[in-house]
This record gives structure tokens, sequence and C-alpha cells, in this order.
DNA sequence: TAGCTAACGTACTGGTTCGTACATTAGTGA
DNA sequence: TCACTAATGTACGAACCAGTACGTTAGCTA
């Protein structure tokens, strides 16, 4: 999540609009996962930046906004990694297990971006609302999932009644929670389960509970 | 969540610490789940009280220790719901599938838990730390689901190597998520997962999952 | 090179918010 | 019934914090 980390050599350009913005977002990602929103502080985010607080009301316009920027930012990111996704060269059974495992892996790596969407959703995503880039943009995962889904059902692999919004919720919800709710699990359960050692363990878990789940033979709806 | 309803009728005790305590924590589970613990306003808690902020250090020390009180009393309401369950005289399948109901209805039931848990998570679980009821005492479905999984695997109903643990993160992860996640799933995919339409038709999906996840042969592990 | 503007810094303010010092009263036990 | 303590209320302070008024300068353009 880290665009700029130049070393601020002496006689180098001092202003620069586009280092200062990028700059100030870094640092107030950092700041929002940290703290959540309210926790948050302005100054603290400034401080940490080698510009002052009022560029960040320059660029940013005000507390909201800067969040609302970090946000679309932070999505921005996860949507890079899902274009990435290449799967139509594999069986319909390997590709959603990859499309499972990517999405396993890029919230194991960004755990910021998690605590940033909890944060969003404690405020009921009003900034996804405010904000004109979210919200209208789909995911490309829907759209690979769309794919796999009519392939598997056609060939009969899978089972027929799977909607892929619901099969993203499914292996969102698995991702999602074993780095959001990391900390009360492992304290009330003594598990942490983003343990190194069990990350294959928990891995394998997921890709398989989903082609569990897709080539069952339902018993009734 | 609310234990404390009395209309206030004039000339009824008017010193009672059980009730002001009781009252106080009712008042600020919804503050602390509406806003965040640093959303959240000791005033505003005092406020919406028949007693004053005056009380509230009184009774718990501070905005802190009242947030482990709160969170400690969300934690037995749970825990409460589990231990009514009675599963012994069903097969292990449908033992399984009781289990996972009762954590998705008790979830639904009960989105200020969800919230509380979601920013707990955010302040890694520091309040829980601090706890002393919490954290010792586990979790009464915890050694429901060990005696179910014994049954199922010893009859060769399950495969073998599911952990109790895990299976209720499997759980708790797509319960929690419908819950915790429902304002930015919705806004990004405008789909409401809590949608009453759309209740029985979720609660059967976690229940074929689980059930397909156990039932499944590994390819490989 | 003169002037213009985007980019930046300083210093401050007004409101908020957690916490407490101090005063008071209800109810209980001797 | 008298005193003592648990329970409660009032008023206030000190720190914090988002946001801004005002002033300055770098660097580009004509």
């Amino acid at each position: 999540m880290t665009s700029v980390e130049e070393p601020a050599r002496p006689g180098e350009r001092i202003r620069d609009a586009a280092r200062t913005r990028a700059e100030i977002l870094d640092v107030a990602t950092q700041e929002f996962a940290r703290a959540g929103y309210d926790g948050a502080r302005v100054d603290e985010i400034a401080a940490r930046t080698r510009t002052t607080k009022r560029m960040i009301y320059y660029y940013f316009g005000g507390k909201e906004q800067l969040f609302t920027a970090v946000l679309e930012r932070a999505y921005g990111v996860i949507r890079e990694a899902e274009q990435q996704l290449d799967v139509d060269h594999l069986d319909p059974v390997a590709a959603i297990r990859r499309l499972a495992e990517l999405t396993f892996d890029h919230h194991e790596q960004h755990p910021d971006f998690i605590r940033l969407v909890s944060i969003e959703n404690i405020h009921e995503a009003h900034h996804i609302a405010a904000s004109e880039k979210l919200g209208k943009i789909g995911s490309p995962a829907l759209d690979v999932i769309r794919r796999i889904l009519a392939s598997g059902q056609e060939s009969g692999l899978f089972t027929a009644d799977v909607d892929a919004v619901d099969l993203h919720a499914m292996i969102s919800s698995f991702c999602f929670f074993r780095v959001s709710n990391r900390h009360t699990f492992g304290a009330l359960f003594g598990r942490d389960l983003l343990d190194r050692a069990q990350r294959a363990h928990y891995r394998a878990m997921l890709g398989d509970m989903v082609i569990a789940y897709l080539t069952a033979e339902r018993t009734a709806d």
C-alpha cells in the first residue's frame, strides 16, 4: 500500500503536488487502519508526513473526504489484483480454487484493507455512498466467478442452483473473518488464524469447502 | 440485550444501584455499537440514562472499563444461547446443521454484538485481554462441536481430518460476515445479505456448505 | 526577468470531551 | 432516631482536536 518512499534527498524539488498527495494518502491509510475513523488524528497524519495539516485540507477538503479517498485507493488495489487473474485455461474446479486462493492471499497480505472495510461497515458504508468512484464499478472477481460457474454448471460438474454473488460472499467471508477477527478469535480460542504454520492448512480448507459446496448434491432448498 | 425497562414510576425507590448499573450498560451497549469506541460519547451515554455521567465513573471507573463491561455482557448472552443448545438426540448431520443455524440466528438477532466484536478487533482485543471474565472461559459451542465431530467421524459419516475450532471458525465466518459486512457488501454488490426474503436461502446455504465440507472426500492436504 | 499562481507553512480558535472536585441525600444498621 | 455510608447530582477544568485565517515562496510562463 506504500507508493511513496523517497528518502527526501536535499536539493530535491521541494514542491511536488503528486508526491505530497500520495504521501498523505499513505500515512492516512495507516492511521485510519490503526485507530478507526474517530480514533484517527488529523494532526498525527500530518506529523508523520513531510508536509503539514494545512495540505490535508488543501488536497482533500477534510477528514471525511480523506477517509473516502483512502477507501477508494484501497478498493482499487484489490480490483487490480482481481483483474490480473487469468483462469480461462483451467477447468472449473481448479479455476474456482485458484480464485478463492487469490482472495485468501490478498486479504492476508492487506490487513489494513480489511481494517478499513471493517471501519467503513461500522459507519454503515456512508463514505462509499458519498464516493463517485466506488459503488458504480463492479468487481472483476464477480465476472470471473460468473464465467466459471456457468462453465461448471453447463458441464454438470457443479450444482445448478449457485449464484455468483452468493459464492463471492462465501469465499470473502472466510478470508475476511480470518483477518478481521484474528484478535478476538485468538483471545477467546487461543488460536492465531494467521499463524504461518497453519497458512497452507486454512488455504486448502477454503478451497475444499468451496469445491465441496459446489459439487455436493443438495438435500432440499 | 435490554435488561431494564422499568417505566420510572413516581414514588418508586429512587436509589437502586443494580438498576442504575444495568441501565448504564444497556445504553452504553447501544452507543458503543453505534459509533465505535472512539466515536462513542460518555456524555451521550449519560444523557440517555436516568442518571448522570458521574455514575458511569462511580460504577465502572472510566470509558475503557465501561466498554470492557459491555463486551463481557455481550459475550455472556451468546454463551447462554449456546448452552441452551441440545442436539444429543440428533444424528451428527442434523446436529451440525442445528448448531450452524443457532449461530446464524443469534448473529442475525444481535447486530450490536457483531459491531462490538468488530470494534474490539480494531482495538486488537485489548479489552478482552484486560478482562478477567473473558478469555478464561471457553465457548459452549466448541464443546458441542467436539462431541458431534467425534460422533460423526467415528461412524464414518464425516471426514476424519476436521478440527473443532476450525469448523467453528468456518461457521462463524459466514454468519459474522453476513452481518458485519452488510453495508459495504450491499453498497458494492447491490445485495442486502440481511434481506428477509433471502434469509431462509442463506440459512440453508450455510448448512449445505458445512455438511458438504464435512462429508466430502478430500483430494489432498 | 517579472509576475502570477499553485503549493506550502504558522499560528490560532472555538467547540468538544473525558474526567473530577465538591456537595448532597437516601436508606440502613446500631 | 441518629449517625454513617452508599448512591447520586452539579459544576467545572484541562486537554484535545478539526478546521481556518493569513502570510509566504517556489517555479513556471510570457
